[in-house]
RNA sequence: GCGAGAGUGGCGGAAUUGGCAGACGCACCAGACUUAGGAUCUGGCGGGGAAACCCAUGGGGGUUCGAGUCCCCCCUUUCGCACCA
């Protein structure tokens, strides 16, 4: 009957496309399905990818990222947690400003517009998300909180304005924080070199948290090294003193004092020169009327200047002006020359340096060049005026020294002056010890429309007022004329700048600078725990409840930036007494980018693998398991088309078996056959594999990789139909759909169904695995000889080391190796392996 | 320059504690089924060799009965920091 054999085998063809819009439409009608629940007697898990930036359409990488969250997700609903899994939409940002500029459409329509168009890939790409939480940064109802915090932070003197040298990407046209700018470049515009200019600008005192944001570090172990040996290096703390040397001469409007910072004050009696950053202040007074020095300092910036731009500070060749003109130090009254130099960063420490070339790298690199004195002043053991004096290879940097020719101190340890010589200083009012850090305040006032209004009032009168709580928002007003010259957008808004002083009710100029859009996304994931609150950012025994995040998801170009930001934001609220963990985050996972042919995915190259077409062609599990399925998550993952080819090859091998073998009955058979006993240990072997990667190292190429071996023997035993018992067949597909549907949700639920399951797959329990059923009955062990392979032996798994040896002497092949040899030792491991070694 | 990671077939990658290197997948080859196949199923697939075997995890050395895995040196590469005083 070829006919009927036809039927049958269209019905067995898996049509992802069939299933996947069928179940679509099925969950869009219960939004309670992926609904964290309000009041669990169960073990809750706070599972949470970093919200997307709403730029038209998802990339792979969102589609790789949202991928290992939901499979996680997932598995925690399968193993009886109240799982919160939300998404939101980090909404304001300069490309909705571009694209009102480019296209003419307003910023919110174009951003609502790619919310509604990438919420519909996430729901047809099945991510299993509770929407009634979702969080859009754009909408006042979330924005208005960035306000209240703004004023909260203002009234606890963490938030400041203040005049100083900022960043300034003329492509953005707008200011920085120091954190977005990566290598004297925009992060946004890689081609674009960062220009300095003075503003009057808002800062947070992200500075006050720096101890605790560096200390904490340490309690974080669920985070990548890396991330926390990179928030490290941008903390940046050093112990040290700050001494003052006094300028000798007259003083310009800067004054008379050259405070310098070093972390090696016992080193100070061999200080030959004070260097100074080309725009440190008393340079400006120096050169005043002596323009020779000037231009030889402007040329000193141009240089630095050019280095910058080229991309390599660290390595241009030092270069130094000497400026004639003499400091003094405090501690033996000497007076030594004032150089200004290129290698003198200005916004680290104080500017200047005391240089000691006899003990410093950098400062020995510049003296030998210049021919200034190098003096020794520590060496490797104390002096001894019995021996003739050693000197160490210079520069002898190491604290591991005793000091000479320097005066009261010498004869002390490094280590010892170091303490000495600071309290010294402070006694005699020229220094003390301090502790500087790289980390600077974060500027948050951006010259930009598309942003939380700051809010802020200036009045003549009262000067800086801020917004009363009740006026909150301050609604960003729409149909505002955005162009990239003439500062903020807003400051040509009248109804906007004109208001009323709520102290004087005089008139009073409105702060037209938005919010660095990184503050929206310092706290977004408390709000998810109560999203529709709307007297409170939210209710903090909700935020008790569901912190801290159990696992945090996302991309390792944030290892900075925002998780420093939100680690601080969570620091300041439980200041307040908003939330009571001083973290966030108790796992953070970074997965690895997604490359193509050797190269990041960028439209310039071509090489963007669009996510609705991989979801047309192959479908949605397709796409999304072949994510998990290429490598490792922490990877790089290097895309080909025809691999997911292979991942929807196998999905349609489930789903033929499956469909094949729905309706068999469940027949019990008292003994099992070796084959159906093969079966059966295969599958737990399987859940085993499975479940060790979800609660380890969560590899879950692995797992599927283990999934696809089942399904092999499952084939390949379905030659030897009948020797499986239906009870065990039926367990068996079950099992299977069950360890798939973290991964490839509409196929499981499709087979679930098939399988005539009841109720929600999402909460069905994670299928056990049997230890004895997992272990084999007979093993083959490998017999080596001298360490090489020589045979192979089956013995009982359970077989004690006398059989295995006896089995392993006696073995035909063996014998062959080592005839009238004699034996020296044999190594056993049971169930492992022997290695006879022989002479 | 400093710090961290990586280097395994034609390709993506397995090998959790040192114990049969190359699981799983792709590509490729062969066969089966078919009017047809870009569907499906079965088999093969690191290199050399007829075979026994030998060689092989970037290169060189070492420890060990045994090393992809541990130690030392070198090479390549990715990422981060880049004069931080």
């Amino acid at each position: 009957m070829p006919q009927e054999e036809k039927t049958i085998a269209r019905d067995e063809r898996y049509d992802a496309q069939r299933i996947e819009t069928k179940w679509s439409a099925r969950w869009q009608q219960d939004p309670s399905l992926y609904a964290a629940e309000p009041n669990s007697t169960k073990p809750k898990y706070y599972v949470l990818e970093m919200l997307p930036y709403p730029s038209g359409a998802l990339h792979m990488g969102h589609v790789r990222n949202y991928a290992i969250g939901d499979a996680l997700a997932r598995y925690m609903w399968m193993n009886g947690y109240n799982v919160l899994h939300p998404m939101g939409w980090d909404s304001f940002g300069l490309p909705a400003e571009n694209a009102a500029i480019s296209n003419n459409t307003p910023p919110r329509e174009w951003t609502l517009r790619n919310i509604a168009n990438m919420k519909a890939q996430m729901k047809r790409l099945g991510f299993a998300y509770d929407w009634s939480r979702e969080v859009t940064t754009c909408l006042p109802d979330y924005y208005r909180w960035n306000q209240w915090f703004f004023i909260k932070l203002y009234e606890k003197g963490l938030a400041y304005r203040k005049k100083s040298k900022v960043n300034w990407c003329p492509k953005c046209a707008t200011v920085l924080a120091n954190e977005q700018v990566v290598g004297g470049r925009c992060w946004r515009h890689e081609d674009t070199i960062v220009e300095q200019r003075e503003l009057e600008q808002w800062f947070l005192r992200i500075t006050q948290y720096a101890d605790e944001l560096l200390r904490d570090l340490d309690k974080l172990s669920g985070w990548p090294e890396k991330v926390r040996t990179m928030q490290r290096n941008w903390i940046g703390r050093s112990e040290g003193a700050l001494i003052e040397f006094s300028l000798d001469g007259p003083a310009g409007p800067a004054g008379s004092k050259i405070p310098v910072f070093t972390t090696r004050v016992d080193t100070i009696y061999g200080a030959t020169s004070v260097q100074l950053a080309p725009e440190h202040a008393i340079v400006a007074d120096i050169t005043a009327k002596n323009p020779d020095l000037r231009a030889k300092v402007d040329q000193l910036m141009a240089e630095q200047r050019k280095a910058r731009e080229a991309g390599d500070i660290g390595a241009i060749e030092k270069h130094g002006v000497n400026t004639g003109r003499y400091a003094i130090n405090p501690f033996n009254g000497e007076k030594v020359p004032i150089w200004v130099a290129n290698y003198i960063v200005t916004d680290y420490g104080t500017g200047a340096i005391m240089s000691v070339p006899a003990h410093d790298e950098r400062d020995y690199e510049f003296a030998a060049k210049y021919g200034i004195e190098i003096r020794l002043v520590i060496l490797p053991k104390p002096e001894d005026p019995e021996e003739t004096m050693v000197e160490p290879p210079l520069p002898f940097t190491t604290l591991d020294g005793f000091l000479v020719n320097s005066g009261p101190f010498s004869g002390l340890s490094c280590r010892e002056a170091l303490q000495a010589m600071a309290a010294h200083a402070e006694t005699n009012h020229f220094g003390k010890p301090t502790v500087t850090f790289r980390l600077k305040d974060w500027g948050i006032s951006r010259q930009r429309y598309w942003g939380t209004p700051i809010p802020m009032l200036y009045c003549e009168k009262d000067g800086i007022v801020p917004v009363p709580e009740q006026d909150l928002p301050v609604i960003l007003p729409d149909n505002v004329d955005i162009t990239l010259t003439g500062g903020s957008p807003l400051g040509r808004v009248p109804e906007f700048v004109n208001a009323v002083c709520p102290r004087c009710g005089g008139p009073a100029r409105r702060e037209t600078d938005t919010m660095d859009t990184f503050v929206d996304s310092s706290w977004y994931f408390y709000r998810y725990t109560d999203a529709r609150n709307d007297t409170a950012p939210f209710d903090s025994k909700t935020v008790d409840y569901w912190f801290p995040i159990d696992q945090y998801i996302g991309g390792v170009e944030h290892a900075i930036l925002h998780l420093i930001y939100s680690r601080f934001w969570t620091k300041f609220m439980r200041d307040m007494g908003l939330v009571r963990t001083g973290e966030p985050t108790e796992r953070l996972f970074t997965q690895g980018m997604i490359i193509k042919d050797g190269a990041k995915m960028s439209k310039s190259l071509g090489n963007v693998v669009a996510p609705d077409e991989m979801v047309e062609r192959y479908g949605a599990d397709s796409a999304r398991m072949y994510t998990l399925f290429a490598t490792s998550p922490e990877s790089e993952l290097d895309w080909q088309d025809s691999g997911i080819e292979g991942i929807q090859r196998f999905l349609g091998r489930v789903y033929r078996y499956v469909s094949r073998n729905a309706g068999v009955e469940r027949t019990r058979s008292a003994t099992l056959s070796p084959e159906a006993r093969q079966i059966q240990r295969k599958l737990h072997q399987t859940i085993k594999r499975v479940s060790d990667d979800f609660q380890g190292r969560w590899h879950f190429n692995t797992s599927i990789a283990a999934i696809m071996e089942l399904v092999n023997e499952l084939y390949a035993a379905e030659d030897k139909a009948g020797s499986i018992p239906g009870a065990l067949l039926a367990d068996v597909q079950r099992d299977l759909v069950l360890l798939l549907a973290p991964f490839a949700p509409y196929l499981a639920n499709e087979l679930w169904e098939m399988l005539g399951q009841r109720g929600n797959l999402l909460r069905a329990p994670w299928p056990n695995y049997d230890p004895a059923l997992a272990k084999e009955d007979e093993i083959e062990i490998p017999v080596q000889v001298n360490g090489k392979l020589r045979g192979l032996i089956r013995v009982p798994a359970e077989a004690s080391k006398d059989t295995i040896r006896d089995r392993a002497l006696s073995d035909e092949k063996v014998q062959t190796f080592i005839a009238g040899k004699e034996v020296k030792n044999i190594i056993i491991v049971p169930g492992r392996l022997v290695n006879i070694v022989v002479k």
